[in-house]
DNA sequence: ACTACCGTTGGATGTTCATCAAACAATCGT
DNA sequence: ACGATTGTTTGATGAACATCCAACGGTAGT
């Protein structure tokens, strides 16, 4: 239970953060999403983006699937889920339609 | 719902650390707990301790009362669960019984 | 009043982190 | 093959952070 503890603290360490809370939460819908810079303005570098995408890779949180050019980016939903029930619909918000 | 995000941000950086993760984990019973250094034994320093309960307080995720020379702690879960639904549940773990 | 206890405050330090900038690598269209 | 597009890598920088230490401020006990 204390791996589970520090595994969560990095899910939770990569989510602490305003652009990376909002990545988590689009990806949420449940569909791949690209890399590309149209879809995600925020008003920082190219590199920032790519920083902020590793931080969510290696915690785990995302898988990047190239194919050309063009990256996809996925949440790991079920194995989330999984590891961290009710994380992820905690942290997008009550969607309750 | 922007404002709601900043919140949320603010109170995963406070819980994205593993001394104050554990914190949280603990006082999630609903009682209240003593700051004393027996207590929380994580072999770091008192003004440490100080530190990381401000943070959380600060973050809007505990309450202080002081009575003579003790502090008591207290998690503020009404006011989250209202705020960030699912949030502490998914924090402590799956307690499902 | 003096001492012990509980906790905070302020300063100092080393580390981590978010960000940018420039260079590089791979791929697509023509 | 050439240029445009998509991302990554590396290095630099300033801010934030976790930690310790020493000093301080109340409070309780005797």
């Amino acid at each position: 239970m204390a791996d589970e503890d520090a595994a969560l603290v990095e899910v939770l360490r990569a989510v602490a953060d305003p652009i990376r809370l909002r990545i988590v939460q689009t990806l949420a819908d449940g569909h791949p999403h690209g890399k590309c810079g149209t879809h995600w303005d925020f008003g920082v570098h190219k590199s920032t983006m790519t920083h902020h995408f590793r931080i969510l890779r290696e915690a785990g949180l995302t898988r990047t699937t190239v194919t050309g050019r063009t990256h996809t980016i996925e949440l790991r939903r079920d194995e989330l889920d999984a590891r961290f029930p009710g994380l992820i619909q905690a942290l997008v918000g009550v969607v309750d339609l």
